[in-house]
DNA sequence: GTATGCTTTCGGC
DNA sequence: TTACGGCCGAAAGCATAC
């Protein structure tokens, strides 16, 4: 194949800036975009902070009231995320991006993998000007910034985006990944997060380099076949995956806190019943059937449990949906102990109306 | 032995 | 000192089919 160029332009901390661009009042201050539960004034976790809080320490995942300690007699500003107002920017800077990529892939609310290669004619030196330009339309159209990574392939693009945040530019040629990968710890590489980080330590890896130089037998003996050389490749900055739109979401899911722990079946159901409703909604609006439904516990210890069924034919009936929850709670309950702090319920496998009508026909073809 | 499907857990954002 | 969301997709691990 031709060498390719990629691009991956991040929207820096996204929901904060969102905010900060609806009401300019907000910034210099601390802005922490917060998911309130709902169970106390506080309890809940941080979805987002500008670079302004994260200077005190508060980032994404911490709870409410971590952050609110952290930030006490500071002037900040604490907001309850507001999904439906990202998501409309969101769509305006996706339809900048596309317009200059030959392939388009988007990743999350705030992301997206470009391919460039023919619109920059194979030049570092024209991406470079092509990033600069797609920064400008985008603070000039939508006052925000990004950070763009540019490479030969979506791994390096993804990393080297990360280099530089937030308004970066980071371009890494391809005669110079190994340079730019080698020192990096391994927890910048995708895949790799805090468990697998820690296991790899204990092998005595630690950077990028490190793990390039690991035994590939060994990693995959370790990691598992597909994992392991996975690994191996990423850490030599291979990565074929093409850029390529995605379809439709695979699965359609709500969790929500429950006002206290418990581990009674009513009150699990009544809440239950209420996140069927909205996954429904969404099931219906987009004409889709599914075939899986899934349940999801937190425990007390913010432990995770998960049980899933699959059924014969695709359906989109809301009755089959909340009697199969009913029954995956009910023999969860009575085969475990756990308390449960978070109750979610999940469809998958899902299915557009007229490609039912498809596998039917298939199958009595 | 390999392919495929299902369930559960992991981890990114 | 603790505190604690709500999504999503990927992959492992297992069972079954071919």
């Amino acid at each position: 194949m031709q060498a390719r160029i990629i691009m991956l332009v991040d929207l820096d901390y996204f929901y904060a800036q969102c905010e900060e661009k609806r009401n300019p009042s907000l910034q210099g201050k601390p802005v922490v975009v917060c998911v309130y539960s709902g169970r106390t004034e506080d309890s809940g976790a941080v979805s987002t902070a500008n670079y302004i809080a994260r200077r005190y320490g508060v980032k994404s995942g911490i709870p409410i009231s971590l952050a609110k300690k952290k930030l006490k007699d500071i002037d900040s500003v604490f907001l309850p995320v507001d999904h439906e107002f990202y998501r409309e920017v969101s769509e305006k800077v996706m339809e900048i991006l596309r317009s200059h990529a030959d392939e388009f892939e988007q990743v999350g609310i705030d992301e997206a993998y470009m391919d460039v290669t023919q619109g920059t004619r194979g030049s570092y030196e024209e991406a470079k000007e092509l990033a600069a330009r797609i920064k400008k339309d985008v603070w000039t159209q939508q006052k925000l910034t990004c950070s763009i990574g540019v490479g030969p392939n979506k791994l390096v693009a993804k990393i080297a985006a990360d280099i530089q945040k937030p308004d970066g530019l980071t371009l890494i040629e391809a005669g110079e990944v190994g340079r730019f990968l080698s020192p990096l710890p391994v927890s910048r590489l995708v895949g790799v997060g805090r468990k697998t980080e820690k296991k790899m330590e204990t092998l005595g890896i630690r950077t990028v380099g490190d793990l390039a130089r690991f035994d590939v037998q060994r990693l995959v003996e370790v990691f598992g076949r597909k994992l392991g050389t996975y690994f191996h490749n990423a850490s030599l900055g291979i990565d074929d995956e093409p850029v390529q739109e995605r379809g439709e979401a695979e699965s359609l899911s709500r969790i929500s806190t429950l006002k206290e722990n418990t581990r009674e079946l009513a009150v699990i159901l009544e809440e239950a019943e209420k996140l069927c409703d909205e996954v429904y909604a969404r099931l219906l609006r987009r004409g889709l059937s599914f075939r899986s439904v899934s349940i999801l516990v937190v425990a007390t210890d913010l432990s995770v449990y998960s049980r899933s069924k699959t059924i014969e034919n695709p359906t989109k009936e809301l009755e089959v949906f909340k009697k199969t929850v009913r029954e995956l709670f009910a023999k969860f309950l009575s085969e475990s102990d756990v308390e449960a702090r978070r109750v979610g319920v999940k469809v998958s496998n899902l299915a557009k109306e007229e490609e039912k009508q498809k596998q039917l026909t298939n199958f009595f073809g």
